[in-house]
DNA sequence: AGTCACGTCGTTTTT
DNA sequence: CGACGTGACT
């Protein structure tokens, strides 16, 4: 608390008084000082000194770098506590950004819980969010209609193909993939589609690339429409040609604080740069500008993250303090010894190292397995053996992988072995057909100009609409220069469009009612589904498509979405229907996999490396560290590998690091890759280890660990017969193959053989199922219904054939043959239609 | 207009 | 291997 004492001493120094009055003030001050110190204590308390410095820091740019676990969040959260509790700034004039909603929301909530009342004043939001609450009020004055619909990759991917068809390019010759992916990159480098045009190599297919950009952004505007990167784009646009919007920003954010500043692209970087610049009243700059960050957890580079942000950020701001947060609150110092090791080989970094308190704890287990299903069901069951041995819960694991496709091997064995898992990534919620197709819906119920979504629902279900019909609507609305919608609502003169114009009609017309009972606020946005399902005979549509198990599905996904609507509008205070869903609209547009994730059910954890920062768990398994996974045969290959390995290093890097108490990593000898199989050797990563620091397991090959050269292009068909040959200085040594868990009788080496070989290996089977929680719906990002409800050696009743143990559990397409013991004999079954239930 | 069968291509990571 | 797109056929 000196250091309130000696500031408030340091303010009535410069207040002219008297001796005598000035000992009086002093002496209130000193009571003052008591009753703030109290009120800080608790902010304070918990914090290092050089968290509190952080912390404690008022005007002026400010450089947190915040290694991995070094409590980055504490300290921003508190910092904002401060501000507000202490220095009296009004939470209305601090803004934190944050790339996910899931950052922001746990912001959020912990500045309330340290500030209560007012907090929720403070703009605590995403970029991409922050953006659209910028431009929903300003984008009208850069020539865009203030309801812009925002399009996801999808709806991107969709537009350029149109773009290419208009073009005649061939997508053989160019992927829209990769053209999208030119664009957002000149984007995040605040390249207009003239400026590229003007700038790129005029080789030919740079001038085709150019011709699509010019055409992309065209048809974006044309349907009042903004991509991801636009919403950067725009906004600084925004800022540079409207002084107005830009100084009322300014004035508005006094204090602005960035979290995860590594990964900030140039668009975000001069974005913020606009937004810091403050003049007081006094005519000073204040640049409150406080940014956290961490170099070797920069992971996104392939997303335009520019590592000089934060590298050059004294040089942009001279007069920054920087502040270094090192002490690791996380780990054990065996992992944190790890991760050292490992980050210490890339050059071009500050250089930092991050020490802990923590006790030493074990050393990293390193396990090769003969093959990625073997490799899944080794982690399934140390996760299952240490759940239950040493108390751990399913909630303390967590697997991570480089690629999202590695998943599935793990999910088939914890289904297999009955654990809860939860899947984060791949296929977003709000991806899924069904629930594109009900946003559809919504978008034009909305009234938006957007063209996509009425092209993608205008057919579904079925009416006779035919693409013929489609491209003849397309053309009137170009021609007179009107939105799609609008064109079809003029389908009488369009001569064309003969066979199908009854059905346009009634599409029309349906819409229509919806938005007349949308507005009449006959409904919730919710019952508008409702609505939507029973006009359109969508279910019916469904159940014909697809087989049944998929058809459910799909439903609960819709009913999923009336939940999560309807959990939305009772937060909204607003009243009014019509805005809620373009407020609804907005949200989803910019959810990511990572932000469904929540912490409290206990259930294992499975995603890529790149979702998984910011997290931390007990235990964490590696998987898959083996060269051209990780790092990936990708950034080996790369123009530039020396760039794009550290880049791999770093996403190492922040792997070893969420682990708290535990780490495990592993390898194969060989996996299946797009239908083939592939040979890999061990990470490099893994042989940038200290031996002291790792425990070898497996039966890995000789010579697996000594030998880093391979040919550039086909590392694949390594000959396990001639490695053996080779001496081996590292397995020998930590004596190979022979550290196997006792506990663990389902580990590699035993045999490769399939899943019914195992399971009559497995006593363990036989005990009680530790699955009792059955699994709610499912939240977004989880890629399958997991859980059949019991599993081998359960007791099961069946309709008809009464009470039987199941004894095996095969999956087959998109079912499970269950073979169960009956009294009247063994019965094999599929899951979905047996009706089985545990007893 | 809609459906079926075959071929191609891809897997890095994502707001 | 599996998703997706193209093309021919009904």
């Amino acid at each position: 608390m000196n250091f309130t004492m000696n500031k408030l001493s340091g303010i009535l120094e410069n207040v002219t008084i008297s001796d005598s009055k000035q000992h009086f003030y002093l002496l209130e001050m000193q009571y003052f000082t008591e009753v703030l110190s109290h009120l800080m204590n608790d902010l304070l308390d918990k914090l290092n000194d050089m968290q509190q410095q952080a912390v404690l820091h008022d005007t002026g740019p400010l450089l947190i770098l915040a290694g991995a676990g070094s409590g980055k969040t504490r300290v921003l959260t508190h910092r904002i506590a401060y501000l507000i509790r202490e220095l009296g700034v009004s939470p209305y004039q601090i803004i934190a950004l944050t790339f996910t909603n899931k950052a922001a929301g746990e912001m959020k909530e912990r500045v309330a819980s340290i500030v209560g009342e007012g907090a929720e004043s403070v703009w605590v939001s995403t970029f991409h969010s922050s953006c659209v609450r910028i431009l929903r009020r300003f984008i009208d004055t850069i020539g865009y209609d203030r309801a812009f619909t925002i399009y996801d990759s999808d709806d991107s991917k969709s537009l350029m193909k149109e773009v290419f068809k208009y073009l005649n390019i061939d997508s053989k010759q160019l992927k829209e993939k990769a053209v999208l992916a030119v664009i957002s990159h000149a984007k995040d480098e605040l390249v207009g589609p003239e400026v590229y045009a003007k700038d790129a190599p005029s080789d030919a297919i740079n001038r085709k690339i150019a011709a699509c950009y010019t055409e992309y952004q065209r048809r974006l505007k044309a349907n009042n429409a903004l991509d991801f990167d636009d919403l950067i784009f725009k906004t600084v646009e925004l800022f540079q040609n409207n002084p107005d919007a830009l100084e009322y920003y300014r004035r508005r954010f006094r204090y602005i604080m960035v979290d995860e500043y590594q990964d900030t692209n140039h668009a975000q970087f001069v974005l913020i740069k606009l937004l810091a610049h403050h003049v007081n009243d006094e005519g000073e700059i204040e640049k409150n500008l406080c940014v956290v960050g961490d170099d070797d957890q920069s992971i996104y580079r392939f997303r335009g993250a520019d590592i000089r942000n934060i590298l050059d950020f004294e040089d942009v701001y001279p007069n920054a303090v920087v502040i270094r947060l090192e002490q690791n609150y996380r780990s054990t110092g065996n992992i944190l010894d790890a991760a050292n090791n490992v980050i210490h080989n890339n050059i071009g970094r500050k250089d930092k190292t991050l020490w802990t308190a923590n006790p030493t704890g074990e050393v990293t287990e390193v396990t090769c397995y003969e093959n990625d299903n073997d490799e899944a069901a080794g982690v399934v069951s140390d996760i299952i053996s240490r759940c239950d041995n040493e108390g751990y819960s399913y909630k303390d694991f967590a697997i991570l992988y480089r690629t999202n496709a590695q998943s599935r091997a793990f999910e088939e064995r914890l289904i297999y072995r009955n654990v809860p898992y939860r899947i984060i990534g791949g296929q977003n919620f709000y991806q899924r057909k069904e629930i594109k197709d009900m946003i559809a819906y919504l978008k034009v119920i909305d009234g938006s100009l957007d063209s996509l979504a009425v092209k993608r629902i205008i057919n579904v279900p079925r009416r006779g609409i035919g693409l013929a019909s489609i491209d003849r609507i397309d053309a009137y609305a170009t021609e007179h220069d009107i939105s799609f919608y609008e064109a079809m609502k003029n389908i009488e003169f369009i001569p064309q469009v003969a066979r199908a114009k009854a059905a346009v009609n009634s599409f029309v017309s349906m819409i229509e009612v919806l938005r007349g009972k949308l507005a009449g606020g006959e409904y919730s946005i919710a019952d508008l589904i409702d609505e939507i399902l029973e006009a359109t005979g969508y279910i019916d549509y469904l159940s014909e498509d697809d087989e049944p198990s998929k058809v459910e599905e799909r439903i609960e996904n819709i009913n999923e979405l009336i939940s999560k609507m309807t959990a939305w509008a009772d937060e909204q205070e607003d009243e009014d229907a019509a805005h809620d869903l373009k407020n609804f609209l907005d949200e989803i547009a910019l959810v990511a996999d990572i932000d469904g994730y929540s912490e409290d059910s206990d259930v294992v954890v499975l995603m890529t490396i790149h979702s998984a920062k910011g997290l931390e768990f007990p235990n964490v398994y590696l998987v898959g560290m083996e060269e051209g996974l990780f790092p990936s045969y990708m950034s080996i290959n790369a123009d530039n590998p020396a760039d794009e390995i550290e880049e791999e290093r770093r996403l190492c890097y922040v792997g070893i690091t969420r682990a708290m108490q535990h780490l495990k990593m592993s390898y194969c000898k060989q996996r299946m890759m797009r239908g083939d199989i592939q040979f890999n050797k061990v990470s490099r990563f893994i042989k940038e280890l200290p031996r002291n620091l790792i425990k070898m397991s497996g039966n890995q090959h000789s010579g697996r660990l000594s030998d880093t050269s391979f040919s550039s292009k086909s590392y694949s068909f390594e000959n396990p017969r001639s490695d053996r040959s080779r001496p081996d200085s590292y397995a020998s040594r930590s004596g190979s193959g022979g550290s196997y868990p006792a506990s663990n009788t389902e580990l590699p080496g035993i045999r490769s053989g399939g899943s019914s070989a195992d399971a009559s290996k497995l006593s363990d089977f036989l005990r009680s199922n530790p699955y009792a929680e059955k699994h709610k719906l499912p939240p977004a990002g989880l890629s399958a219904v997991a859980d059949l409800g019991f599993g081998i050696g359960d007791t099961v009743r069946h309709y008809k054939f009464g009470e039987g143990v199941v004894t095996d559990i095969v999956k087959g397409g998109k079912d499970y043959e269950v073979t169960v013991n009956f009294p009247v004999g063994t019965k094999k079954m599929l899951a979905s239609f047996a009706k089985l239930e545990k007893v």
